[in-house]
RNA sequence: UGGGGUAUGGCUUAAUGGCAAAGCACUCGGCUGAUAACCGAGCGAUCGUUGGUUCGAUUCCAACUACCCCAACCA
């Protein structure tokens, strides 16, 4: 070997060696990880064998239609991220993945994929086969969805409501809540979409813009007056009018009543010119005089006037039927906001109008049918649809009576049907209700022993059951669990009983709940009411689906022997918006039965928006399909193919409990952030090559500072990373990790590393120290983010240079480790200081080189002085005279990169220097280094050509090479 | 309409009643033994707007604006 040619020292430079791959490479390699997993029953058999307590998760289920989008993979990832930190600290975690079966929208979806002439054909029992196969076949699709997220679940053993034992046991929670008097059948208003001719729950409605009413203002006559009024306004009787406003005119057939605020000041006013009505006077709110006058294009002039409450009893008769009522009073939900401060009131129409009709023994007249047409008993208006022709039925009806002020075009908000886009209207009908008042203290009770998480969750749903009317649990489906009731063939009476109950309990959990529309009515009775002289029919109403899903603490947790322990479980874990959906009929549910919130914890969180801040919507087109994230869009320059990791680290970087945003530009610097994690990584992996731990492993107490500071810091680190898992704040987690490998690692250790792990001969105790650390960072680094970034933690931890028995995966190794003696505040202290001192180098060092008089760092010589003479001796004993003694780590040349550094006595020496930088404590200058460039570390030395056999090398190389230095 | 939440450089996040921090991005430069990698320096924020409390407010208070979630009887 001619070793005065340069170069040729280049092989005996310890280089790092890795095969682990620069790049993720997701799209091949996240699905081999996950094979392994599979192979390995790594899940599987941590949640069976790990020696800590049961964890449970319990999995809200999302609804069986359509594709997976953002917001489910941000739900499930997020759960993945707790229960496998769970794994890693040694819980048993079983996490069951459920889906939401049944209900109206299934429903629709498979009448849209029929003909119109099969519809027509379609029994209930051929429509649920059909609901059930679509059901089943976007679960399957849904769990490919999210096996690929990399999550990890019972997925061989999901749960689905349309279970035979689901369907079961969920008759038993409504058995039980039965028993216990909490549901009863009522006659109430209720939401009613005549297009899908069912009642609907208040989640199943939307409020789209844009909606205008037919708004009118009418007067009916009045007849009798209050005592109290019948001096003052007795002059008026026979002319006067009370004046009301509606937004549905359709429910003026059904008004019983008009209602005032007791607490209003009410004014007889006369009508001036232009006035449509046979009324010469008219009682309206005194303070809505003028604007009623501005609107009816005529003058008002106040006659008299009176309090709101006496006028309770004043008679008026009806301006369409045959029919006096009263004047009644309302609440403080009567206003001059709007109207004329009297409030038509329909109790078959209204809530409001329900229950102050309730107060007042008013009847509920609803003269509407299934259709939304008027019937029989809307007389004149039979047969009329309430959403079509009823309205200007009435108006014209009204026009001829003499009674119509002014009709009027209303633009407000109001409700419609979530599925088919058509309004719903209020309606009276039969159904079936939970009687929230029957336990609201108990479950107001409930939520405050559940944490809630972020807290203002409490009182959101404090809120929110407290205000909750009955919960209406019926519904005129087929898709769906029945609601278990026979009815008396001649009285109607309802019958459920004990018996009734746990005789179809038992048929659906051998049968499934087709067995309802399969089996006779016969069949479905108990014994003894087969032959008992009554005849019945059963009730083909189903279930709520939030009833459904609101029942799986008992039809999953209670009903698995492997979750059973676990109840109430330890978090359930959904968005913000089921405070009012799965949140409270879980909870409803739970304390219904047995008195105690189904969950111990329930977090919550926010809604993905983009890059802009506006919501994710199909409209905006702005959505983000997470399938497009993992394996690349069409174009895969504009959309490459990021992985699932990358949209776990999504979830981790932000902060969840708001608005998450994302976008292309997020995705990227998100990848950039995974790159610089895996590129450290694979620089410790390589630098570890020729590791044992076993063998190689450097005793902490004969460490360098440097490296004892590392472990510090360390420690740090990880113990910041294990406090964000423990309260999940994860974006706390993403912070911190990618500040550790950029600024700790990549930045200044690693750096500063490379001359001890290339330049020292394989087994120096500088640099096997080294490694010490390197291993103790990389284990501890693929640990913390196995949470989050599990394939890649994992794909490092297949690459591990040296044996890991007995952990064929990263997540069988444990959360991270660290040890009490690592702690060093006082050594850290000092370290930090140096580190500062290591950044105004830097700055000194960028003008030598910003004037091309150096290239590297290693090619100059740093002075320094220090004005504090104690941190002066402190350098001192970093910089010792020559590379042979001290412990040839811990020395300012090596911290700072330069070939040699030279402590001066006076801060002048430095300042007239071509580049200084001072400051009152110190003062730094960068001079040419001395000496020439050793040809194998780079270094500039005054040893270089004095060895005979080594003329290129320096003092330090020359001792390397013989296994010395 | 009501309730709740949020608002900090281009992006994602910190902190604090007293000079607003980090990483990324960007610009410039270096290295060529982590190389589609790595190192250095620099630029960049009147802390959503307007008031108030205070010696002093990004921080506390109020109003407003924007966005997000939820609710809703405007009859």
């Amino acid at each position: 070997m001619a070793l005065t040619e340069p170069g040729s020292y280049k092989e005996t430079v310890n280089l790092p060696q890795t095969k682990f791959d620069m790049r993720a490479n997701a799209v091949k390699r996240e699905p081999e990880i996950q094979k392994l997993w599979n192979e390995e029953k790594i899940y599987e058999t941590l949640a069976q064998e790990n020696p800590g307590e049961l964890f449970v998760l319990h999995d809200g289920p999302p609804y069986a239609n359509g594709d997976l989008h953002l917001g489910h993979a941000l739900n499930k990832i997020l759960k993945d991220i707790i229960n496998k930190y769970q794994l890693l600290n040694g819980r048993k975690v079983r996490y069951v993945p459920g889906w939401d079966c049944h209900g109206l929208p299934i429903e629709l979806k498979v009448l849209q994929t029929l003909k119109s002439s099969e519809r027509q054909g379609l029994t209930p029992i051929a429509l649920r086969k059909k609901a059930a196969e679509f059901a089943l076949e976007t679960v399957n699709n849904q769990r490919e969805g999210f096996k690929r997220y990399g999550v990890w679940a019972d997925w061989e053993h999901p749960y689905v409501t349309l279970d035979p034992q689901y369907e079961a046991a969920q008759i038993g929670v409504f058995g039980e809540m039965f028993l216990k008097g909490y549901i009863y059948r009522g006659l109430k208003p209720v939401y009613w979409s005549p297009s899908s001719r069912t009642a609907l729950a208040e989640a199943e409605l939307e409020y789209p813009e844009g909606h205008t009413s037919n708004s009118l203002y009418a007067a009916f006559e009045v007849l009798n007056l209050a005592p109290a009024l019948q001096t003052p306004f007795d002059p008026f009787l026979g002319e006067l009018g009370v004046a009301i406003w509606t937004t549905t005119p359709w429910t003026l057939p059904g008004n019983l009543a008009v209602a005032v605020n007791a607490d209003l000041v009410y004014a007889v006013v006369e009508i001036g010119d232009n006035n449509p009505t046979r009324f010469k006077y008219l009682i309206v709110a005194k303070d809505l005089v003028e604007t009623l006058a501005e609107k009816l294009g005529t003058t008002l002039t106040v006659k008299a006037s009176t309090m709101g409450k006496l006028l309770e009893h004043c008679t008026y008769q009806h301006p369409l039927f045959d029919r006096v009522s009263e004047i009644i009073i309302g609440g403080d939900y009567i206003t001059t906001e709007s109207g004329t401060g009297l409030v038509h009131t329909a109790p078959g129409h209204g809530q409001e109008d329900y229950l102050v009709g309730q107060r007042y023994g008013l009847p509920i007249l609803s003269p509407v049918d299934d259709a939304g047409n008027m019937t029989e008993e809307a007389g004149p208006f039979a047969g009329l649809n309430v959403l079509k022709d009823a309205n200007p039925a009435v108006v014209a009806a009204l026009q001829t009576a003499g009674s119509l002020l002014k009709e009027e075009p209303y633009q407000h908000k109001y409700p419609y049907d979530w599925r088919t886009k058509k309004p719903v209207i209020f309606r009276a009908t039969e159904q079936w209700f939970a009687s929230v008042a029957g336990f609201r203290d108990a479950a107001l009770k409930a939520i405050k022993e559940v944490k809630w998480i972020p807290e203002q969750g409490e009182n959101r749903i404090t809120a929110m059951v407290a205000e909750r009317s009955d919960w209406c649990i019926s519904r005129q489906r087929s898709w769906g669990v029945p609601i278990p009731v026979f009815y008396d063939e001649e009285t109607n009476e309802p019958l459920i009983t004990a018996e009734t109950l746990s005789h179809i309990q038992a048929i659906i959990a051998e049968k499934g709940s087709d067995a309802w529309w399969e089996m006779t009515v016969e069949e479905l009775l108990p014994p003894q009411y087969r032959n008992n002289g009554r005849t019945y029919r059963q009730g083909f109403d189903t279930m709520d689906v939030w009833f459904d899903s609101g029942s799986s603490w008992a039809s999953v947790v209670q009903a698995r022997p492997e979750l059973r322990d676990r109840y109430p479980v330890d978090i359930y874990l959904e968005g913000s918006d089921q405070h009012r959906g799965w949140f409270q009929s879980s909870l409803l549910t739970s304390v219904a039965v047995n008195g105690h919130a189904p969950y111990k914890t329930v977090l919550t969180h926010g809604f993905t928006i983009d890059e802009q801040g506006r919501k994710m919507s199909k409209s905006l087109g702005n959505g983000i399909d997470p399938a497009v994230v993992i394996n690349g869009g069409k174009n895969q320059q504009q959309e490459p193919p990021y992985g699932a990791d990358i949209l776990r680290l999504w979830i981790s970087s932000v902060d969840y409990t708001n608005d998450m945003p994302l976008g292309k530009n997020i995705l990227k610097q998100l990848n950039d952030v995974r790159s610089k994690i895996r590129n450290t990584a694979r620089f410790l992996l390589g630098n570890l090559h020729d590791f044992d731990p076993a063998k190689d492993t450097v005793k902490y107490e004969d460490l360098p500072e440097l490296d004892r500071y590392m472990l510090h810091r360390i420690t740090e680190v990880f113990t910041e990373v294990t406090d964000a898992f423990e309260t999940y704040q994860f974006s706390r987690f993403f912070q911190t990790v990618q500040n550790f490998c950029v600024v700790d690692l990549s930045n200044f250790y690693l750096d500063i590393a490379k001359d001890r792990l290339y330049i020292s001969s394989a087994n120096a105790e500088r640099r096997r120290s080294c490694q010490t650390v390197l291993a103790i960072a990389l284990e501890n680094l693929a640990k913390a983010i196995a949470p989050v970034l599990s394939h890649l933690a994992e794909d490092i931890w297949q690459f591990l240079p040296y044996e890991t028995p007995p952990y064929k995966s990263v997540f069988q190794s444990g959360w991270v480790r660290l040890e009490e003696a690592w702690k060093n505040p006082t050594l850290a202290e000092k370290w930090v200081k140096l580190r500062e001192l290591r950044t105004e180098a830097n700055k000194v060092l960028e003008q030598a080189r910003a004037a091309k008089d150096i290239g590297s760092s290693l090619e100059a010589k740093l002075l320094i002085y220090v004005a504090d003479d104690a941190w002066k001796s402190v350098l001192q004993t970093l910089n010792p005279s020559d590379s042979q003694s001290g412990n040839r780590v811990d020395e300012l040349r090596y911290l700072f990169l330069t070939s040699q550094v030279e402590l001066v006595e006076s801060a002048d020496l430095v300042s007239g220097m071509k580049y200084a930088l001072s400051s009152e404590a110190w003062s730094l200058g960068v001079a040419d280094a001395e000496g020439q460039k050793c040809d194998r570390c780079w270094n500039y030395s005054t040893h270089v050509g004095q060895s005979e056999e080594h003329p290129l090398l320096c003092d330090r190389c020359v001792e390397a090479i013989d296994g010395k230095f």
